[in-house]
DNA sequence: TTTACTTATTCGCGTTGTGAACATAAGTAA
DNA sequence: TTACTTATGTTCACAACGCGAATAAGTAAA
């Protein structure tokens, strides 16, 4: 208690800092799977590796201002669903030094997911599949799991729990879908999250009676059956 | 991009690091009101104020063994529920210099707080309100609401909408309970937290229903009319 | 010993949400 | 015009839940 109080009043300078970071989960759903964005690093620690993007925060700037900056440096995109997910903070997490890293997730439709990729070659598209009750394994489309460097697995297992959470209650699924969607793309967002199959008609009623969507009039394009009406997110009610 | 491939591999101990530090929000339900213990400030900045005990975190020492230690010395507890809640990285959050604070909640049955301010005089309890749509009130019995030090009001705020939204998927209700506990003492819990009143036959058959409580046979002593039988909290099924 | 009293516990009913099967509608392409 | 495919709507059974009331089980006072 003594001990404590002399810790707070004790000037912090004294101490040796740890470094802070801030790792971003940019996610999707492509092809009904869920992906996230993985760069290979090129040098140790964990060479080879498949590694989330991400940076120091600087010391004028706010955790939140880190992950939007990084998410333009490395994604080049401006406006995304941006959450934060969990700080980690073991010792040996990183080999080299101490380095705090809070985990950041951004949730991205899939076109402009493509159109990120595009703009930044180093990415590369990783699907997601959740073990129950394992870690989650990234793999390439039609590769071997990838070894995913530091502790960015463990990452990944807390994203997509925490998106699997959030679905139901929140808005959640909207920013994974374009402005402009069907009700079948916005089932097929839920069962690529949950990895399970719904229920049509049920999921039709609970999502209208819920009082988010707004139907446009409109109807999707390019369909050789009869195309379905894109409907929009409106939070408010 | 390149610029990004710099930041990586350039050496951080170049760069000004801030500060980690880890504050506490040690809830528990008392009297039918959740409650948190605070500290008074005696110093500036927000002298006089009242504030989340806290410390940093050593260079050695991974984020939650902080949370342990700074509950072993600031409340002297040993067991609790413990779960980080959230990362407060906003630059000017403490006036005096770059401080990113991580924040833990624990929570501790109403038998133990008790005890914890008995062994902590320098602790005081302070219920909460929360204001929908606005801030959280702290306040001592009968007080006026206290004024917060830094932004320890947003992390109560947090650590209330935290703890509702876990409340009904998690057994987070029973790390508020002795071991031993009945049906109303639960729903007691419940109310507080949701603050609403609950149907009494429903909630009964929901917890039941679960499969999360186990009858000990025994009953509650002391009350002048029908007492009530104890459960305990069984996880697993 | 009996009675009053208070709360725990159970019961029954109406309402609501949900899953499944099925019927209908609306487009394209042959 | 017809076949085909998927969207959209309807119906029904069933489980969950809120609510009120009835019953049970103790203590304390008469």
């Amino acid at each position: 208690m003594d001990q404590a109080a002399f810790l707070e009043s004790y000037d912090p300078a004294a101490f040796e800092r740890p470094s802070v970071a801030v790792d971003l989960i940019l996610m999707s759903v492509v092809d009904g799977a869920p992906a996230v964005l993985l760069t290979r690093r090129d040098q140790h620690p964990f060479q080879g590796g498949w590694a989330l993007p991400g940076g120091f925060v600087g010391i004028g700037e706010s955790l939140d201002d880190a992950a939007h900056r990084l998410l333009a440096e490395k994604a080049h995109m401006a406006d995304a669903y941006v959450e934060q997910l969990y700080t980690f903070g073991a010792v040996e997490r990183d080999p080299r030094m101490r380095i705090i890293s809070v985990a950041y997730f951004a949730l991205i439709p899939a076109c402009a997911f493509a159109a990120a990729m595009k703009g930044a070659p180093e990415l590369a598209l990783a699907r997601l599949t959740l073990q129950p009750g394992g870690p989650v394994e990234a793999r390439l489309p039609e590769g071997e799991p990838l070894a995913l460097a530091f502790d960015h697995g463990e990452m990944l297992g807390v994203a997509m729990l925490r998106l699997r959470g959030k679905l139901d209650y929140s808005g959640i699924a909207f920013a994974l879908l374009p402005e402009r969607f069907t009700l079948r793309a916005l089932q097929d967002v839920y069962e690529a999250i949950l990895d399970t199959s719904l229920n049509k008609p049920a999921f039709r009623r609970r999502m209208l009676d819920r009082g988010w969507l707004a139907p446009t009039g409109e109807r999707e394009t390019g369909a050789s059956f009869r195309p379905a009406e894109l409907y929009r997110y409106q939070p408010s009610r």
